[in-house]
DNA sequence: CGCCTTTGACCGGCGC
DNA sequence: GCGCCGGTCAAAGGCG
């Protein structure tokens, strides 16, 4: 987790009609993004998801938001040569995490997932959990994992993007932010 | 019965 | 070259 270009925070957004677009709109939009320049089309994103309305949170001293978002672009040293690998499994793929105040592990996005590993992260007494969706054709990657600093912070890393749509109702995603929303005023 | 989790083995990359 | 480390595989078992 030290390799991540940059951290935006995000609190709850108040209103719900954006919610499971923007994550969406997100998830695409970043993808493109880090093809070229890093992550100042997600910057521009975020700030449309019409976020900052501060609840004043009564986080403890560190923390200053509840929830943040990470975007990640792995390291592209060696992309000079494109053609390099011609099976191009071997591209990194764009990563973004972000990281939510909140006492269970699962959070339901409205994926199917299917866990295919747990390893345990030193300086963290809390091991990783490693998802990949199930659905046929979609090989998208999560990792979950929960900050032993503080663990009520479960930080959730998402690989690649969905080539399919969601497969339960779309209005998950706004249940999901609500659930944000709740474990946040806590 | 099908889908999922669990868990140790395995593997490739990287630093020494 | 070797060993560590992070990520993945796959067999076995659980559960609805």
């Amino acid at each position: 987790m030290d390799n991540y270009s940059s951290i935006f925070s995000c609190s709850s957004s108040s209103t719900s009609s954006a919610s499971h677009l923007s994550l969406n709109m997100v998830n695409s939009q970043a993808y493109h993004e880090f093809q070229g320049d890093k992550a100042n089309g997600f910057l521009g994103l975020m700030t449309n998801m019409g976020v900052p309305n501060s609840e004043a949170n009564n986080n403890n001293g560190g923390v200053s938001q509840s929830k943040s978002f990470v975007v990640g672009t792995e390291i592209n040293d060696e992309m000079k040569s494109s053609e390099k690998k011609k099976g191009e499994k071997k591209i990194r793929k764009p990563r973004f995490a972000f990281q939510t105040r909140s006492h269970v592990d699962i959070l339901d996005d409205g994926y199917r997932w299917r866990k295919y590993g747990q390893k345990a992260v030193k300086n963290n007494k809390f091991p990783r959990s490693y998802y990949r969706c199930t659905h046929q054709g979609c090989n998208v990657k999560k990792q979950v994992q929960r900050l032993s600093k503080d663990e009520g912070i479960v930080v959730t890393t998402y690989e690649g993007m969905h080539s399919h749509s969601i497969e339960k109702s779309t209005d998950n995603f706004e249940h999901i932010l609500n659930q944000m929303q709740i474990y946040t005023a806590f």
